[in-house]
DNA sequence: ATGCTTTTATGATTTTTATCATATATGATG
DNA sequence: CATCATATATGATAAAAATCATAAAAGCAT
């Protein structure tokens, strides 16, 4: 196993949870999910869901990357990065809050499978496992929320980013080597710092033999020491 | 009724939803909680559940305010301030991640119900309702936290504090003059500011005439001069 | 009330980071 | 492959906010 993957816990990780949550449906109620979805392809840089738009389908993902983010006033800050086995516009089950609260786009070539609301509405209170294993999962997007939402108000540039990165490799990615299908800008917005000031980290974390950029290839190299900076602050 | 309460909606709000979870359940489930609960006095200062230790109970706010908060290095970030009606602990329902991610302590004298967090998990299996309910309260806190993250990551000191103090005039005492139970210090750990700086900022509000101080005692004046500092950044 | 501690307040300074300006590189497109 | 657009990079400057130092005020216990 990679050794960044095991060892490696960032105080602020992208949320990833991963369940089989449908596993836990019965044979029946797979079926009706089943009858009650569509796959869809989307193209990289395509919007999958609008912030502000009613939330009429859960979004589970099933391959590719998916940036979820939060818009106002041209400013931008990215929520969760979603891999492959996670779910979106669970915040939407509520009917009193029955629009998305972010915007979702793929960052490569996605598919996705869309799966009435409603539908799961009802699975929720006809099973509840299910119910639970939903319970479980906000829980834990909450609790990484939480440690991210710290780390982003209580550290500075050199902290955030390092975390981010070791987030990326351990948690996205789960390789220390890996082609970054986010620009600087994008690293930016989530992190909450400016573009020319993620340049410059990086390219401090460079000198420093942290890491290794060519492109959009990125390696990891010192995952101690990015750890390191990302407690010290 | 109150104008801040009903017309000012500030984007990134304390979360506080409150709902009657418990009275969605069966007389013999009311029951199996009223059997399997206590409640607790907590003095000013007390803490409620410490970061890091075993949920054995969900707390349910019966009165007072409560703080909970992320230490990590002498830094702290409060992550709600909870009024009466709402829960806490929910996050440890998970049964992999069973402790406390936070730790909450009484602003003022606080009275909570503490129910066995087992008797919860068997609850969400066996009401629907009641788990759906549940989903709903992690949803909100969810959005909640989502705008409160934009605004602690997007916004400037003034921006901060003005949403800061909308939430706690609309959101947590709900009229526009109270006595506020928290120091400038926690005031910081909310908006992830120093302390000076907010105390700066707050003598900036008060000469430009959107609030009054006096010792303890807040006076919100101008709301919408509030929330157009809050939307300005 | 008196002394002691904590909170609030204020000014000076430094650090951090954003912004602005501009240059170079990369990539896409006809 | 030439052109345009976009992404990346770098330096100079400005703005924002933290830190440090110190003082005044408020709370609290004796």
């Amino acid at each position: 196993m990679n050794a960044i993957v095991d060892r490696i816990k960032t105080s602020c990780t992208v949320p990833n949870p991963n369940r089989d949550y449908f596993g836990l449906l019965t044979e029946e109620q797979q079926k009706i999910v089943n009858e009650n979805k569509v796959i869809i392809e989307y193209k990289k840089g395509e919007i999958i869901a609008k912030q502000g738009s009613f939330t009429t389908h859960i979004l589970n993902i099933k391959s590719g990357l998916v940036k979820v983010y939060f818009e106002d006033n041209h400013k931008s800050l990215i929520l969760r990065i979603v891999a492959p086995g996670s779910l979106i516009g669970l915040t939407s089950l509520p009917l009193n809050q029955n629009v998305f609260q972010y915007t979702a786009s793929a960052y490569v070539e996605t598919t996705a499978e869309l799966i009435d609301i409603n539908i799961i509405r009802k699975l929720i209170l006809d099973n509840s496992r299910f119910a639970s294993a939903i319970i479980d999962f906000l829980s834990e997007v909450s609790v990484q929320k939480n440690n991210r939402f710290f780390c982003l108000t209580h550290r500075q540039s050199y902290g955030k980013l390092a975390d981010i990165l070791l987030c990326l490799a351990g948690n996205i990615f789960k390789t220390d080597t890996f082609d970054l299908a986010l620009s600087r800008k994008e690293l930016a917005e989530l992190s909450g710092m400016s573009t020319e000031s993620v340049i410059r980290t990086l390219k401090g974390f460079q000198e420093d033999g942290l890491i290794s950029i060519q492109g959009k290839s990125f390696k990891v190299i010192d995952p101690d020491g990015l750890l390191k900076i990302c407690q010290l602050g």
